[in-house]
RNA sequence: CGGGGCGUGGCGCAGUCUGGUAGCGCACCUGCAUGGGGUGCAGGUGGUCGGAGGUUCAAAUCCUCUCGCCCCGACCA
């Protein structure tokens, strides 16, 4: 949908904004600097590239990877472009902070960053290059971080409420940047590569990866025919084994071997139709990170069987049972044979009662951990992410201030970012169809557009639009004025495209009738209007 | 990082296997017609065939090297 010349493509990950595409960032721009403004905040403008020093004083010089993009000067100093700004915002801090009086104080700016993204896609959403605003937190002591924390996460609810954009807040994994608690803000999108878990029934909402899956409800069911053995030549996956079994895909119980820590494996047993999640299984003390499967030879001396054959019973390894495999009965296993698989096993009889723990992703319908009642999944785009760092980087870098009694106390940080040209990409995702992008009123990068039919030739009709744009013009309102000398078709099919909510169409066919022509950008029907009235009538369309 | 694919007028592609005058659609320019959902007819402009080297009388085409881009994958038996 960026196809509609908001963008264009320099490189991989590059991307040069268009006139068009540029008044929606700076909208979005425009929006989120007031409700910084608004709680207090200073905007600031820190350098773009930053010397390896400060990144290797926080450790994150190796940390950070390969998505720093890393340079030299003439002189082999060592640099990197931006992909975040704590250590130079903390290197400010430590230098002009120095009293408990001047705090709490918080500071932002909206800049240019560089990461070096594996695989940039989705044109701009994962772009290398993109602007963000980010804003960083100093305090002393817990409470006040937690104070300001609030008010960030008011103020950008307010960000995404403003520009009409329908959003979640969700628990976050704080991941490598580090910190205790956060939250991410997730605009939703069915192209969104991020799923979001929430309830309706009550306040939780979470990133998957963090979501926990709760234990099912009620009795185990009782143990009915004794085990035996199926075979199952050449059926690697639960969903062949279920199929030819003629057995519900739940009933099939997987064993997945994954790497240990120091060597040997562990093994996880789900049910078929769940899937493993990866930072809770890395939360396990055995289990080595990142997650890794274990090799072919591995499985064969850990299982004596090939792949897709391992079960539990008569394991001599590790293992976890999800809580959901922890509480089926009768089920189907792998039979640590080459081509068999064990049918109504039970637990606490066929094989020992199991370590149960959560170890796979929620999935829809699940009971919320809220209490609320059941979990919704949805795709989501992340534009946002506040996180409560703590003195992660005040302890590394030394930023300290003196309290009340002139101790010395490293500040505690928090640290708030929000997309702007990634909010404009989820924006389009958002808000589209297949003619192409409507924008939502306050994101629009102009209220109306006036298509003047067969303006070249018609002096009437270039009359009455060029007035129309002056009147509507001294009151302040935007117009985009489509005056070139195009086929009908192309200039109606653009202004679809553009997705400008305010249409008014002016052609010679209305004016004999003294009127013009209105649309929504999001209605089917056309209505007339008299021509002396538009002014007023855009007017009070757009107010509200 | 692994696998696959593609680089030929501005854009999208054919031509490459089998070496021999570089082509098509769209866009662009000119003229005429048309004027409410990407309009028609006619005539035009525009190409170091990604780059370097090699084979050959002759290379977009064959060989070697190189650069760029796109897609998929990076583990869920």
């Amino acid at each position: 949908m960026l196809r509609s010349g908001m963008v264009r493509r320099l490189a991989s990950g590059l991307f040069t904004w268009m006139p068009m595409g540029w008044r929606v960032a700076r909208i979005v721009e425009r929006v989120t600097r007031q409700e910084m403004e608004r709680i207090g905040a200073h905007e600031v403008l820190m350098p773009a590239v930053h010397p390896a020093e400060l990144w290797r004083e926080s450790g994150r010089w190796q940390d950070y990877g390969d998505l720093l993009l890393k340079m030299r000067d003439r002189g082999e100093r060592e640099y990197c472009f931006g992909p975040t700004h704590e250590e130079v915002v903390t290197d400010i801090a430590r230098r002009e902070l120095k009293s408990y009086r001047q705090l709490p104080v918080s500071f932002f700016q909206i800049q240019t960053k560089f990461r070096d993204e594996i695989r940039p896609r989705f044109g701009v959403m994962r772009a290398r290059e993109f602007i963000m605003k980010d804003s960083y937190s100093f305090h002393l002591g817990e409470d006040s971080l937690r104070d300001t924390y609030e008010q960030y996460r008011e103020a950008y609810s307010r960000v995404f409420e403003r520009l009409g954009l329908k959003y979640r807040v969700v628990q976050a994994d704080s991941g490598e940047i580090g910190g205790s608690r956060s939250q991410e803000f997730h605009v939703l999108a069915d192209s969104g590569e991020d799923l979001i878990v929430w309830c309706e029934g009550d306040d939780f909402a979470a990133n998957l990866e963090l979501a926990p899956a709760l234990p099912p409800d009620g009795e185990r069911v009782a143990p009915g025919a004794a085990m035996s053995e199926a075979r199952t030549p050449g059926m690697r996956t639960v969903r062949q084994i279920a199929e030819h079994l003629d057995r519900p895909l739940e009933d099939c119980l997987k064993t997945l071997l994954v790497k240990a820590e120091g060597g040997g494996v562990v093994a996880l047993v789900l049910c078929g139709h769940h899937e493993v999640n990866e930072l809770k299984a890395t939360g396990l003390p055995e289990v080595a990170k990142p997650l890794q499967l274990a090799n072919a030879q591995e499985v064969a001396q850990a299982a004596s069987s090939p792949p897709g054959f391992v079960g539990p019973v008569g394991l001599r390894v590790k293992t976890y049972v999800d809580h959901a495999a922890a509480h089926r009965g009768n089920f189907v296993c792998g039979g640590n044979r080459r081509d068999k698989h064990l049918v109504d096993v039970n637990w606490g009889r066929d094989l020992p009662e199991p370590e149960a723990v959560d170890l796979r992703n929620a999935v829809e319908g699940d009971r919320s951990p809220g209490g609320g009642g059941t979990l919704q999944i949805a795709r989501g785009i992340e534009v946002g992410h506040i996180f409560q760092l703590g003195d992660k980087y005040s302890r590394s870098m030394r930023a300290a201030v003196l309290d009340e009694n002139g101790a010395e106390q490293p500040m505690q940080m928090g640290c708030y970012g929000l997309g702007v040209t990634r909010t404009v990409a989820a924006a389009i995702e958002q808000n589209h169809d297949e003619r192409g992008i409507i924008w939502p009123e306050a994101m629009a990068p102009f209220s109306v557009v006036l298509v003047a039919l067969n303006i070249a030739r018609d002096k009437k009709v270039r009359a009455t639009a060029e007035q129309l744009r002056e009147s509507l013009r001294s009151r302040g309102i935007e117009v985009l004025f489509d005056d070139r000398d195009a086929s009908p078709g192309v200039k109606l099919a653009d202004a679809d495209l553009f997705g400008i909510p305010h249409r008014v169409v002016i052609s010679a066919r209305g004016l004999n009738q003294g009127t013009l022509e209105y649309k929504h950008r999001r209605s089917d029907k056309p209505e007339r209007l008299s021509a002396d009235e538009a002014t007023e009538f855009l007017q009070t369309q757009i107010e509200p």
